[in-house]
DNA sequence: TACCAAAATGAACCATACTCATTTAAAATG
DNA sequence: CATTTTAAATGAGTATGGTTCATTTTGGTA
């Protein structure tokens, strides 16, 4: 039965976040899912594996919710910082979850799909930015996604530990850096989109890159 | 005996580093130091706190190590770029020890204190750049902190995970945006979320500043 | 109802973290 | 140097909890 399965995912989720992986005995989860001890055995093939089946179901879903989060029809930015909030919101409020995922992955083995495939969210918004003329061509995908995502994650075990709550300006501040130095030429990139006039933005850009060349050149 | 004690962390490393937290057995950890297995529990309480020996003293020595690696009497931009690629470099040289440290930190428990010293070292250096005039006032240092450690901490993930070495453009890419993003007025600072389009009375600004660093300057 | 395959059970098994009575070594004392 | 005292080290034994598997129960089919 399906059904049973996902009961024994449920508890163990339940029993994993409350207790910690070494903390959860297996006989507990049994009992909270009302199943044999044994029965656990026929669906994962042990303790790590059913760990890996918790953590995977989790990080489906914050893929699904994440989509949900974000408005198809707005701009590149506007989708960074809505992706921004349900990241960082998640991250804090199932904290417990999300740090068993360090334990899912054991070693230098590889990632989990799931988490892969949760990462991808921001890729197609960054791609679609690209597409729609509203990132330059050649933009680092790869490397704004760890910029974005490790500091999510750093940010979120900062706030934990400080036992403070959300902090929207957290996300802010990271898109204005991200934004900062990707639609500028002297960031990130080098592709300046050229041919339209340019903006208020792009002049301030340069007169601080002059400016800052003076300063160093200066001294 | 204190030649004893760093004996038996040196085995713990060992082991812990080649078959991980589980698998390593507490016995081949006392074989690896030539003493019994009672003696263990003598210096630590039980295998996890073993554990935190461990990566505490990682972390001790990392600290060190950084403090090394960071000319005295130059830039902040320099100092950063410094304790940039001593960081990634040992997050990828030693990524199972890195590793441990999570499972060394159970649950929602404080962080280990040695990960905290270290992280100190950029704030000095940050702290330092503000006091030498080359960095605002009030820039937020520890939430470019969280930039810095996060996103470094990420792509030595992502370079473990495709089997890449050590890239410096990672940590080239990382100051460029954190600088372009500091040393205006427009970035992280006033928290402008999708880069808000300068007013004309700001760029006069700016250029007011910029003729005064001309004249100054003397050039 | 009888039969069968699949699902479920939980007592037994086993690996291993941890304890503690005993032994060994070192230090203090006279 | 001998003797007592204190500390350090040992490893066989215990307890815990993950895992197995012979047996039982369930649900479908002839």
């Amino acid at each position: 039965m399906e059904a049973k399965e996902s009961r024994i995912l449920d508890a163990a989720e339940k029993i994993f976040a409350e207790a910690g992986f070494d903390g959860a005995k297996v006989s507990d989860i049994a009992r909270a899912a009302s199943v044999a001890e044994g029965t656990v055995y026929l669906y994962y093939k042990n303790k790590q594996d059913l760990l890996a089946g918790v953590v995977g179901r989790f990080w489906t879903q914050l893929t699904l919710g994440a989509e949900e989060a974000i408005a198809p029809d707005t701009t590149t930015a506007i989708q960074l910082e809505q992706l921004g909030r349900y990241h960082l919101q998640s991250l804090l409020n199932q904290f417990e979850v999300v740090s068993l995922t360090y334990r899912a992955r054991p070693q230098q083995e590889q990632d989990l799909d799931q988490v892969r495939e949760y990462v991808r969210v921001f890729d197609r918004i960054m791609q679609r930015g690209v597409d729609r003329g509203e990132l330059p061509e050649h933009i680092p995908i790869v490397q704004l996604r760890d910029v974005f995502f490790g500091t999510l994650e750093f940010s979120a075990r900062t706030l934990k530990l400080r036992d403070r709550p959300y902090d929207h300006t957290v996300v802010t501040n990271l898109l204005s850096i991200m934004v900062t130095s990707t639609d500028t030429g002297s960031g990130m990139t080098q592709g300046a989109i050229q041919g339209k006039e340019p903006s208020n933005r792009e002049l301030m850009n340069t007169l601080k890159a002059i400016q800052k060349q003076l300063k160093t050149s200066g001294h």
